[in-house]
DNA sequence: CTGAAAGCGCTTACAG
DNA sequence: CTGAAAGCGCTTACAG
């Protein structure tokens, strides 16, 4: 038997030199064209990279991170876990970062600006290639925290007002800012109500828990479809802080029924709310939609398995987070994407609930 | 304005040697303070600590990772994000992980032999620090990569079998393995099968989808419980291999309630199906429990909004996602774990499906 | 218990 | 286009 030619290493791994070594170059060229930077002989490339190849080469990230002071890591800071929009945005974002050689770290801010900051000194540190983030709205703390360290970043799930984005003249690099993909949660909001308002309904109620300012801005959609008919009341309202849940949503439904018999529409932030409204809805005997009609938000699992199927807004999560990893990897590549806004839209989904 | 010092850096960080500096002491010792590592004069540590604190010192982690071969990431595999089961395993562990210093890196296998081991090839490339692993069947490449790699690991979800477990005579710490913390899905299995029985139920159904090793253990406690009492029969096993969903659950308890209308309690292998089949029930207006019992698995959200509430086996998930990280923590730092095999039991919830 | 020195495995000005 | 050299910021035998 043949001893395998051993490493001068004392750790065994194959390295960098190894690869020098053996195609007769330095290491220096090595690095070069094994990163495809350009400025390297096209016959060199081709025989390192098969010299690599049949050593088995695999670069340390740790040895790289250090020498060129930026990881393989993107962090990606969600709300939550317990709502599955959120375990969508990260499983497709997570895909198209690793098919690109890159790692996927996830913060749980729980809806805490403190703990997005925390979360986000905590990572920073790690020098992140890049970073994906849910929403817009972010602490001061937290804006400064990504500005001084301008890691490459993409905001996920919403977009700037109209009235709020840069009327800029000359819009130049530095004003495209902020990076995002999502699409407009208040148009999104407005056309649900509209959708509502043509099915004939009159009291349309807005319920909704969290109250984070995604939430915040299908209210106010939801407000200007119902003041451009004239039919908006405050009374309407029904905001509740709570963290959504089913239970919360069959909860929110009695007492809605209770409180104001004339409703003829609740229109739910969040689809477990409405799933918790349909189920408490059937315990209680009410007729959905011939007395009430409910619609919800997102379309996730088993709403269009609910008894009547539940009416939604189909939201495009799964493409937000591959777009938005896309847009992150030509961020980190120095590469300027076509838009600094990508509106990836949403759509009603008319079943049987309203 | 006095001008904040200046780092000798080109980096602007503060490094090990700006600590030891200040604190007038070598970095070694700087080194092995901030580590905790005994053999350091107790005095000097709370001057290194103090000075680091001072200076808001913060290790490199891919330094570290560097000269000491072992990063501060933990990969945890799991099958799927679409079970909220190893969502809720997946926020444990991270969260435990997290208070101890240590990144969390997820990988999902889709329940593939073959990805898991490609995910596991690739992880251990970043020298992780230990491994969190979903079940106990994996593939002997991957066996071989966890073996030769040696790095700690510990399996979720489920527990050895007792007849396979081994009765070593004296058993030396190489024959503890493999660590694991979860319950006996067998004995769970089994548990609510007599549970059924108990409801004074003769022809119980064991409905099951995805078919992964875990849910094939439940399966073969259903047939214990039924042959213990005589009550088993073949065609009471229905079993698809395709993905577990609500839909799919309502489509089965369809086919069986046209195929097997002398059932009388339906034993589905996850609560995502039973959901469904409670949704289907109530389309097809059969009377559960009256007509046919359902029970589901794991307890999922929701599952107590049903109508009626679904009675199922509430695992304890997040507190083995837990159990298990701190598990590893002591497998990392070299301890030896009271136990190899943690068992955390689980529990009937008697709801009114069944 | 402490320190000087070597080394982890890369990248990147700099020079040619 | 290529290479020699310095450097990234730590840890860890080794010596004392």
């Amino acid at each position: 038997m043949l001893a395998r030619p051993k490493s001068q290493r004392a750790t065994g791994r194959i390295t960098l030199s190894d690869v020098a070594q053996a195609a007769g170059v330095s290491p220096s060229t090595v690095s070069r064209a094994l990163r495809g930077e350009r400025a390297v002989d096209p016959l060199l490339i081709e025989r390192v990279v098969s010299v690599s190849e049949k050593l088995g080469y695999v670069p340390d990230p740790a040895a790289r991170a250090l020498a060129s002071q930026r990881s393989d890591h993107v962090t990606i800071l969600i709300p939550l876990l317990s709502n599955t929009l959120f375990v969508d945005l990260l499983e497709a974002a997570q895909r198209t970062l690793r098919a690109e050689g890159y790692q996927t770290l996830m913060g749980v801010t729980h809806y805490d600006a403190g703990e997005e900051e925390l979360l986000l000194r905590e990572q920073l540190h790690h020098r992140p290639a890049g970073l994906l983030i849910t929403g817009l709205n972010h602490s001061s703390g937290s804006q400064r925290l990504m500005a001084r360290n301008k890691v490459p970043c993409v905001h996920l799930m919403d977009l700037p007002d109209e009235e709020s984005r840069p009327v800029a003249e000359s819009v130049n690099e530095a004003e495209l800012g902020p990076y995002c993909v999502g699409f407009s949660q208040t148009d999104a909001g407005e056309a649900m109500t509209r959708y509502l308002l043509g099915q004939n309904k009159k009291r349309i109620v807005f319920a909704a828990a969290q109250l984070d300012p995604r939430v915040m801005r299908r209210l106010k959609g939801w407000r200007r479809a119902l003041k451009s008919v004239d039919l908006h009341d405050p009374h309407l309202e029904w905001l509740n802080p709570a963290p959504s849940s089913l239970a919360l949503g069959g909860l929110m439904f009695e007492q809605i029924m209770k409180q104001c018999p004339d409703v003829d529409a609740i229109f739910f932030c969040n689809d477990d709310l409405a799933q918790g409204a349909l189920l408490a809805a059937m315990r209680l005997n009410v007729a959905v939609p011939q007395k009430v009609a409910i619609a919800g938000f997102n379309d996730l699992m088993g709403s269009d398995q609910m008894w009547p199927p539940l009416t939604t807004v189909r939201t495009p999560r799964a493409q937000v987070g591959e777009a938005a990893a896309k847009m992150l990897l030509q961020l980190i590549r120095g590469e300027v994407p076509e838009q600094a806004q990508l509106n990836l839209g949403f759509q009603i989904i008319a079943r049987q609930s309203a």
